[in-house]
Order: structure tokens, then C-alpha cells, then sequence
DNA sequence: CTGTTAGCGCATTCAA
DNA sequence: TTGAATGCGCTAACAG
């Protein structure tokens, strides 16, 4: 219990008024440049560092941001996380996190109340959108006046939303093979109700569709994210369609088991069937054969998060109008081995 | 702005005193049960969330942890994280999370600074032991008298600290390879900087020291946890030591690189060389061949670190003795295809 | 330029 | 079992 030095205890020793002190804390112009050298002196000397929380109490609001995630065993949220975290420190802002452990329980309540009593500034929602969760979401967040940025969801009105265009990113990786003269070309899903797998998946569809490939069923098969999941779903395919000829697999966990899968069922790879993957985990590039995959900026979307809940408390606090925005980052595809054809 | 609801407001509409209220709230056995029944509602009602900062304000601690970590591209530092979350989320604690990017420049003090003025009631120190940065923080986390739990490291007086026995997984590895015949194990290394690296080169070390094997030297390769390292030390080793028999590789990611390598250099897994690998990331059963590889328990590592600070801050709650402790998580190894002799 | 007064929302005394 | 007074550490608004 090294009784902790308060702003009091500087200005006692400074010979000044508590207020001074903070103003030379805060960076206001009002203070004599002596009175401050002075001051920031004495603050040294003691190792004061002013209290957040008081601040915040004082203020009525706080720099520290909300953090609502899951599955970080994943790539892609473990990743988005790093980039939410290098902007929030750029910006001067603190993170609180919370893991949502089974999206499908209402512990997204729990975890947002936490963050509200904590009295966080704003929160950037990076869960996976799960059935009708959003509808409630929206209600409490909006009521509350609570600034909120979402990832990776459908953009709706008035509402800021940073995205990969993983509709896009279908479309690259399905005219890739296309162009490779792939014929019939079939789909490894992630989860039904995360949105980025079903906007992959609609990004191949339409590319398929447009080619005038016909009846796309038979060549769609869901997986879970995991490569155990991947694995599963290839053998599906092929005992299904043992003639498919190249297959988009919605990430490269996935990838890894449609290519062991494969494989194993007496495919080489890329000669006799070619595959797509989609996240670019620094792995992929040392899968047997290399992975051809789609590459999602996902630091940029962590950064972009901060910088539009940043937008939003800035307006916020001028009294100006909130204006929703919308970030898009754009995937690009990764031409690697697995999906050249002619090569063994 | 809607105008945020406090205690007082539920004071007067309950008719009652806030104190009443804050004694409801904090599950104070002296209140008549009727009262707390009708403030119960109260609250209900009008949707009170106590702020948990001027709580802590008030009461001088928080139920706020603090984390230092870093690397989470990696699958070791992540898969804590979520341990750590789970834990502290059951535990009743918050979570603020600093990551570290370069380990290596001073932001490790601004990191801590950080998270002492914003109150946390502790701190989770879960970045790689680098250099001499962990002598500055002994004496600064000392000084500031504030609970702290280290994470893989070399225990060290007066210091809780939980660590998974990684020179027990570097023996199982190495044991393993041994009792399949092997006779030349070569070791791809991580980062020295790490303590995890080293010990798990210390326990391939013993075993073959103690196994009788004579020079080491040639046999180690040093790589830096990236798949494009493994593949790099892999191609080393076998030009270094074409006879060589067997690797240790000191996680998932730099084995995949390893067994592409060793692949393209002509040689069959795990007909002409065995391979182990440490981490057993989800993706490892479904390397080609799978991998053989050492499990770590690092949820568990995440619980028991929040469970440690958690005694701490209790302790000193009651004004007892600070008693460090140190827990040690053991490995498992798990066999697959990529270390059994004799199969194709 | 600097100091004074007041209060952020709550919990810890104490007294009733 | 309840309430009143007081203060946590800081800053906004006003004075001087």
C-alpha cells in the first residue's frame, strides 16, 4: 500500500493550487511557461501519475473502448484484434475486452452491460452476426446512445460498420479458377450464421451463376471453420461429385483439411483438382502444395473500427451530428500452387 | 445523452436513501427483505447499471485486470488470452489488455503506467521474457507495490509466476524420438529470446546428453516461430547433417515449414526423418503427414494466472501475508503419424 | 495566469 | 434496519 501520490500532494509540494496542476497535466495554454517547468518538476520527482478513473468520473467520460469478440481461436478475429489494438494505443485509447465464449447465449448482454457500467466510451461489436442477436442488439445499444461500431456485418442505416468485401473476395477466388478453365467448381462454407461465410459463399455463386454453370447444389458443402470440418466436407464432395474439378474452401484451416482429404482420396493437387483458399494465414504458404487463397486486410479493419468509434465520440463531443460510416477493405487474391493447372 | 441514472434516482423513487439503495446493490445482509425486494424493482425498472468507476473511486480498488501480452499472431499467446478471459470472467473481473508489438523498446513502461492509473486491481504479465527489460520491471512493480502474476518464466523468488514445464515437453519430444530408434534428433530452435525456446532446447539437450549422444552442435538450428523459418532451419539442418534422422521442432508452425522442406529436399515423412512438433495447434492432425506434437495447456495456464492474482489481491484484501506462488502446468505429447517409424 | 467552489456517483464511517 | 455526513481524486465553471 505505497500510499499513492494525488494531484494534491503535487500541489502541496509545487507551492500551487491543486488546479494548476492539472491544467499542466491536461495541456492547457493557460499556465506560465515557469509555473509549468516548475510543476512537471515536482510531478516527476514524485512519479505522480494523475488517476484515470477519477478523470473520467470528473469528466463524465472515460478514453478506454469496449471490446466484444469471440472465437479468437480463429485467424481472423485474433487478428482484427491486433489492429484494434495498435490504433486504440495510436489514439490514446484503452481497451477492456470481452469474449463472447457461445455467441448463442445471451451472455452478449451480460458483456454489454459490464461495458456500459464501466462506462467505456463507445464499443466495437466484432462478434460474428448470430441469428436475431443484432435486432436486440440494436435496440439496447441505440437507447443507451452508446457509440457502437460493428465488423463485418450487412451495413444498415445509421449504423457504423467496417467490412472485408468477402462477396468480393468469393468472386476472386471462383473467376481465379475460372480463368484456370475449371469446369465444376465447388464450395466449402464456414458456419451458416456468420455472415462473411455466407457472403463468400454468395460471391461464388454469382460468379458461377454469371458463367452460366447450372445447378449449384451438389456442389456445396458446410463446414465450421476447423480443418477437421474441411476435411469432412471434401470427402463429402468428392463422393458426391467425383468429378468436381476445383473447390473455393471458406478459409484456410478449412483448405488444410480439404487438401489432406483430398489427398488421401487419391487426388493429386493441383492435377486433378485444384483448390482456393481465404484468409492467407501466414501457414498457408507452406501447405502441401501452397495455398492459393484470398487475403482479408484485417489489421486495417481493426484500425479502421477505432478511427470510425473515434469519428463518432469526436462528433459526439463538438455536439455535432453523428454520421454513420461505412469502411469497406478490399480482399486480394493470392495466387500460390494449388490452383494453377498443369502443374503436378 | 439520455441522461444517465444513478442511485440517487432510485433513492427517491423508492423512497428510500441511497445508501439503502448501495446496500441492496452490493447484497448487504442488513436490509429488511422488503425493502430490498421493492428497491429490487426499482432498479429493474428504471434500468440502473451502477457505475462501476465511481465504485471503485470510492472504494480504492477494482475488480479491473490488467494484461500485457503480446504476439498474439502466434497460437500460444492467444490461446492464453482466451484461458485468461474465461477465468476472470467467472472470477467477476474485468479485463484492459495492452499488447506489446516490439517487445524490445521501452513501451513496456508505458504499457504499465497505463494500466496503474487506471486502477487495475492487478496485473498478468504475459510477454515473452526479453533481455533485461524484466529487471526494470521487478523493481518498478515492486516499488508500486502492485499484485502481479508472471507467465512462463523462470521462477524466481517472491514471484507468482505460471509456467508450463516446457523442458518436460522438449524431454517427451526428444524421449519419444529415441525410444522409435532414432539416433541423429536435430532441434529447430525458437527465438532465444524466449525462455519457453530455450527450455525446450534444454530438455532435447538432457535426454540426449544424457542418452549418450556426443556432439550437439551441428545438430541445432535456430528459427524464430514463423513457417518460413522451419522451412529455412530445415534445409540448414539437412545440408548441415545429411544423415540426419529425426527433428524436434519447437512448435506447429515452423514443423510445417520443416516438413515442407524436408519434403522438397527429397525426403519422405516419416519414412527417411521424424518429426515433432510442440503446441498441437488445431490445424497439426491434418499436416501431411500429421503431426506428432507436444500439447500445452494453455487455457489452463490462462485460469490458474487469473486464479493466482485473484488469491493475491485476496490476501491483501485481509491484510495477510502476500504468499507467491508458482504453478506448473505439464505437457502431454501427443503421437501421430510424422514420428512413427516404419510407415510410408 | 491562478485559485476557489462545487460535484462527478458511490461507499465508508458513524449515529439514529 | 436505516439514514446523514464525508470523501475518493480529479476537473468545470467561475472568480480574482
Amino acid at each position: 500500500m505505497a500510499k499513492v501520490v494525488t494531484i494534491r500532494d503535487v500541489a502541496k509540494k509545487a507551492g500551487v493550487s491543486p488546479m494548476t496542476v492539472s491544467r499542466v497535466l491536461n495541456d492547457r495554454p493557460d499556465v506560465s511557461p515557469t509555473t509549468r517547468r516548475h510543476v512537471q518538476k515536482i510531478i516527476d520527482d514524485l512519479g505522480y501519475s494523475p488517476s484515470v478513473i477519477a478523470r473520467n468520473l470528473s469528466r463524465g467520460r472515460s478514453s478506454t473502448i469496449g471490446i466484444v469478440s469471440s472465437a479468437l481461436e480463429f485467424y481472423g478475429p485474433s487478428r482484427t484484434l491486433v489492429g484494434i489494438e495498435r490504433q486504440a494505443n495510436e489514439l490514446g485509447f484503452s481497451l477492456m475486452v470481452r469474449l463472447l465464449h457461445n455467441p448463442l447465449d445471451s451472455r452478449g448482454e451480460k458483456a454489454l452491460e459490464e461495458l456500459v457500467s464501466n462506462q467505456v466510451a463507445g464499443i466495437i461489436w466484432a462478434v460474428a452476426e448470430i441469428g436475431d442477436q443484432r435486432e436486440w442488439l440494436f435496440e439496447n445499444l441505440n437507447h443507451e446512445g452508446m457509440p457502437v461500431v460493428f465488423l463485418n456485418m450487412k451495413p444498415r442505416p445509421d449504423t457504423s460498420v467496417v467490412l472485408v468485401n468477402n462477396k468480393q473476395g468469393g468472386r476472386l477466388a471462383t473467376s481465379h479458377l475460372i480463368e484456370q478453365g475449371y469446369n465444376k467448381i465447388g464450395i466449402i462454407t464456414g458456419p451458416q450464421e456468420w455472415w462473411e461465410a455466407r457472403e463468400r459463399e454468395a460471391g461464388w455463386q454469382e460468379i458461377l451463376h454469371d458463367a452460366g454453370k447450372g445447378d449449384l447444389k451438389n456442389l456445396i458443402a458446410h463446414g465450421d471453420w476447423t480443418a477437421a470440418s474441411g476435411h469432412r466436407s471434401m470427402i463429402e464432395l468428392l463422393d458426391r461429385v467425383p468429378d468436381i474439378e476445383a473447390v473455393f474452401v471458406s478459409n484456410d484451416s478449412m483448405a488444410l483439411g480439404a487438401l489432406q482429404g483430398a489427398t488421401a482420396y487419391g487426388r493429386t493437387i493441383p492435377h486433378d483438382l485444384a483448390i482456393v483458399g481465404f484468409d492467407d494465414i501466414p501457414e498457408s504458404a507452406y501447405f502441401s502444395p501452397p495455398l492459393s487463397t484470398v487475403r482479408q486486410g484485417l489489421l486495417e479493419v481493426g484500425c479502421q473500427a477505432v478511427s470510425l468509434l473515434s469519428h463518432q465520440l469526436e462528433a459526439r463531443r463538438n455536439d455535432q451530428e453523428l454520421v454513420a460510416e461505412v469502411a469497406i477493405v478490399e480482399p486480394r487474391l493470392i495466387v500460390r500452387k494449388s490452383s494453377i493447372r498443369g502443374i503436378a
